[in-house]
DNA sequence: CTGAAAGCGCTAACAT
DNA sequence: ATGTTAGCGCTTTCAG
């Protein structure tokens, strides 16, 4: 079965070997290979020889073949819920650029919105042969999946929340929580309702911000009120359920603490369509500094999501490199950002 | 003969080789190699035994060796500009998803935005040995570069926008340009400024909806005026910029047409800052329909982005499958959505 | 239908 | 400092 050639395209540009630069130097491959990736003990001027040969070719090492003999692939999967979603995208971002410096693929895999630790693990095993490293961003995998993966020499790193065992970088989200609550409080407010993550799933990261909320409330003698606690998954559309959910109730709060500014988008958005109005009827806050926060005016707590991407892949390049665990230097710093969408609640 | 005993052998991503298999099955490891691609001439009774040796052995085939053996990679590079923009972003998902389901990976390649073709093709052909197709997302390449990467027998597709002799998928931008301005002109708007993509570089999409936006005012007799339209680059500061310098004016438009959004996003923020008031004092239109866009009531031209990139993904996987070039079929659909921020122009 | 063996292009001992 | 050579794990003729 030949492939039907659809016109007389000339046979495939045979891409330059190793042999044809080591014959065009007069060494043997080894020595080009030695050559071309500054190893020592080389001659400079074989390396020289060797180098203007390598370019007068255009050679470059068959990265298959080479990932064949070395068992290092030069890439690293980054592994994310929504790849869409503004949380993420920023990461990868970060993540890409440093890797490209480095001279690694990112490789992006998405496991879908809400997945459990079983699809994770699934979707990691089954790239880690590709891979010489994986980010987790936001997503939960058991210790014992983590220990397996690690087996293979894997680098393995987590963004967004901590992972038993494994390096990871992220922001305090209890003092996210803290910070979000004592704002709200400051104002006056003591009825807060609260947009959570999914309630299904264990997540980490809604769990710690909730953690730190409740504890702001205590500090100040209020009982946390879980009544007031909505489920969403982070979409612009969860945060307007959520707002409906809340306002319909007899005694809606007087403030809304959303885990994340797309949910509290969802929120004013919803307000809008129902004729209420922030901060006038309910004040509202936010997490991460979206960059369309300061356009709705949405008070949040700021992190800047692009760099943990950039931090978690230069741990990675940097294990990769020293072959040693390293460890992360604490929780990158957050911000209250107060814009118009919190108040003082209105005398009622 | 060590097959893992404990429960937990379903968690360890094994290293077993297809000799392995062989033995385990009895069989040569060419067989394997037939039985397990499903490749004719194989007997169904063997097949069976390959497959059963396979799984308890976990066994999946080094991706590297086959690579080297095959030529082909299984993944395919998506090259972009912002990572982290909801248009990228969204093509990016677009685009994983489906790759995921054939069986190719996904590797995500930033060139920075405003790059020059020469930066694009340096990025697309560093990679070129990695992947068995390339995506452009918005990106700009000329002919020839194209034609290299061809006789590499890459699969290339462009998603955005048109590009020489490859298969593109996208919307029909001058009918995008088009659309925005006869809405605008129909609420009554005379003087309509415009915030265009850089006016460094010649991007296309931004060429084509200015075409089309100038096509619908010259068809009701309106000399469209340059210095009206003001350069911006796809981010909600620029939007803001050019707010203002759309305002500064003495003779400020009436309308804004912004060429995405995330840039009307920043008019909204300026104009906000500065006490206009949209659309009462000035009306605006976007496109894209971003996810943000209901939540201000942006008008906007829909399109469905995240689509894009599965079918751009659909077209390489099956090239990939066929050998043959595929064509697409036509732009995708786009249409108005009517939201608050348009509105006749206030008598002045 | 199945097996033996020759690569694929590179790296890494081991020699020299 | 450089060359020789044996793999890396898989695919693919070519025989049988």
């Amino acid at each position: 079965m030949s492939v039907p050639t659809t016109e007389s395209h000339h046979l495939r540009p045979s891409r330059a070997t190793i042999e044809d630069v080591a014959k065009l130097a007069g060494v043997s491959v080894a020595t080009v290979s030695r050559a071309l990736r500054n190893l020592p003990n080389v001659a400079d001027s074989t390396r020289n020889r060797v180098e203007i040969a390598a370019l007068e070719l255009n050679y470059h090492a068959d990265p298959a073949a080479s990932r064949l003999a070395t068992g290092r692939s030069r890439s690293v999967a980054v592994v994310v819920q929504l790849l869409n979603g503004w949380y993420s995208s920023h990461v990868v971002a970060g993540v890409e650029a440093v890797c490209a410096e480095a001279g690694y693929d990112t490789i992006v895999v998405g496991v879908g919105p809400g997945s459990r630790e079983q699809d994770v693990f699934a979707a990691a095993s089954s790239i880690h042969r590709r891979v010489d490293a994986i980010i987790f961003v936001d997503v939960r995998v058991s210790s014992d999946e983590l220990q397996a993966l690690a087996d293979q020499s894997l680098v393995l790193v987590s963004v967004g929340h901590e992972l038993p065992e494994i390096t990871s970088v992220g922001i305090d989200d209890v003092e996210v929580g803290r910070i979000a609550a004592r704002h709200l409080i400051g104002l006056g407010h003591r009825r807060i309702g609260l947009i959570n993550g999914p309630d299904e799933l264990p997540f980490v990261v809604p769990h710690h911000r909730l953690t730190g909320f409740e504890e702001a409330l205590r500090e100040v003698g209020i009982e946390p009120d879980r009544s007031l606690y909505v489920a969403g998954n982070f979409t612009v559309q969860d945060g307007a359920d959520a707002l409906h959910a809340l306002m319909d109730r007899p005694d809606p709060p007087t403030a809304i603490f959303a885990l994340a500014d797309e949910m509290a988008f969802g929120v004013i958005l919803a307000a809008d369509e129902r004729g209420i109005r922030i901060p006038e009827d309910v004040s509202l806050i936010g997490v991460d500094d979206h960059d369309v926060a300061p356009v709705v005016g949405l008070t949040t707590v700021h992190q800047d999501v692009a760099e943990h991407g950039a931090r978690a892949a230069r741990l990675v390049v940097e294990q990769l490199a020293q072959g040693e665990r390293l460890t992360d230097d604490g929780p990158a710093p957050v911000r209250l950002i107060v814009r118009r969408t919190t108040a003082p609640p209105s005398p009622s």
